[in-house]
DNA sequence: GGTTGTGAAATGCTTCACAGCT
DNA sequence: AGCTGTGAAGCATTTCACAACC
């Protein structure tokens, strides 16, 4: 029954996700408060922006002082939907692979793993964090019966969009993808492309042309 | 000595990339020309902003055809600075680290790896891809030797910050930093972060809006 | 007929500047 | 005095629609 829906950007989302990340280790460190110009230091934004982005939550600071920090964390957290965490199964237990289901980060955010998936016989039985890895024909089932909304492709590319396939009539609503294909799915479910060599990309980009223009240094003279 | 710099979008930058990618793919099987429509489904765009991006770097196509595979692909390579392939160095040879390393979609576009480095002596000598694992000691000696301009950082987070300072003073230009904090380095240096929770929160939150939507379904009826 | 290339409109996002509160 | 919250301006990007062309 929420009567309000602002639409909050997209782009406000991802930068909640990083101010939820510094809030945590702040408040583990003890502090009790931060200022909005803090804050966005230590996440890597304009401040001005960081306080447009918490309007989207409503009021949520105290004139003057700043922010509480344990309070403006479950706020974030509440909005972005991790205070109960969410079951994701990730298919493709590759280097990539491995290292997501590893990672710490998911695990303190409000993600758990409650499926490990290979296609290959010699990957199938190997424990990763404390879970097995298990065949593709155990999928429907761990799915059905851990309510997984969320699944993650760590996949080659080549067997990406069959695997995107099962994912969705296993019932899983929202895709994270990891392998450098473009998916079709049905308009119900929700996909994401992350391509980790497409950051690099426009890194070598920018330095080319930045050491371009550092030729045409006279014009500023 | 080019006249002209029309400054191209970051963001058509970052679809460039894409585009290169499917492009090099389908001239793997031998096709010889491709639509915008055809090209931008492949991509997961849509085709009136692959034509625009695509108008950055001049007329490229033919009207009433399409576009030649080959060239459009050896264009985009240009403009992207793929062409000569360039060096980079990777600390921090963790399960990401590994994937990174063996990831072939780096080789194959222009990227190459000339140092791993790791600072756990029970990883030095270990062998990625043909390999060694170095000692973080030998980082000044190779990043001048090969006129490393690229540093990628997959380190735990707690040691992101100094890696990138060794990295800067190495005469590293560009930093890709994988760990979950904002790092500061001299403005001389461009750092791009990527944090790969923030992606799959995102997709939370966009599954539960969407699932929130769905309660008020009767405003459309 | 079919498809590209592109001005112009529309949208979304970021930055600024300052009013408003403690 | 200090810091938040926000309208408004400025900038970037996406989408549209269609003229130009093969």
């Amino acid at each position: 029954m929420t009567q309000s829906r602002p639409r909050i950007p997209e782009a406000t989302v991802a930068r909640l996700a990083v101010y939820l990340r510094v809030l945590t280790g702040l408040a583990g460190g003890g502090r009790s408060t931060v200022s909005s110009g803090e804050l966005a230091s230590a996440a890597g934004v304009n401040p001005a922006g960081l306080r447009k982005d918490l309007s989207h939550l409503g009021p949520c600071g105290v004139r003057g002082v700043g922010y509480d920090v344990a309070t403006l964390r479950d706020r974030i957290a509440r909005v972005l939907g991790v205070e109960q965490s969410r079951a994701c199964v990730l298919v493709g237990i590759g280097n990539l692979g491995t290292a997501l289901a590893d990672y710490a980060g998911f695990g303190s955010r409000g993600f758990r793993f409650v499926g490990l998936f290979d296609a290959a016989p010699a990957r199938v039985g190997q424990r990763i964090g404390g879970q097995p890895v298990r065949p593709m024909a155990e999928l429907d089932e761990v799915v059905a019966a851990t309510a997984a909304t969320i699944g993650v492709i760590a996949t080659p590319a080549e067997v990406a969009q069959p695997v995107c396939d099962r994912l969705t009539t296993a019932g899983v609503r929202s895709i994270l993808n990891f392998a450098p294909v473009a998916l079709a799915a049905p308009p119900e479910v929700d996909v994401r492309q992350v391509d980790l060599s497409v950051e690099l990309q426009v890194l070598a980009f920018l330095g080319q042309q930045r050491s371009d223009a550092a030729g045409s240094l006279e014009v500023l003279a």
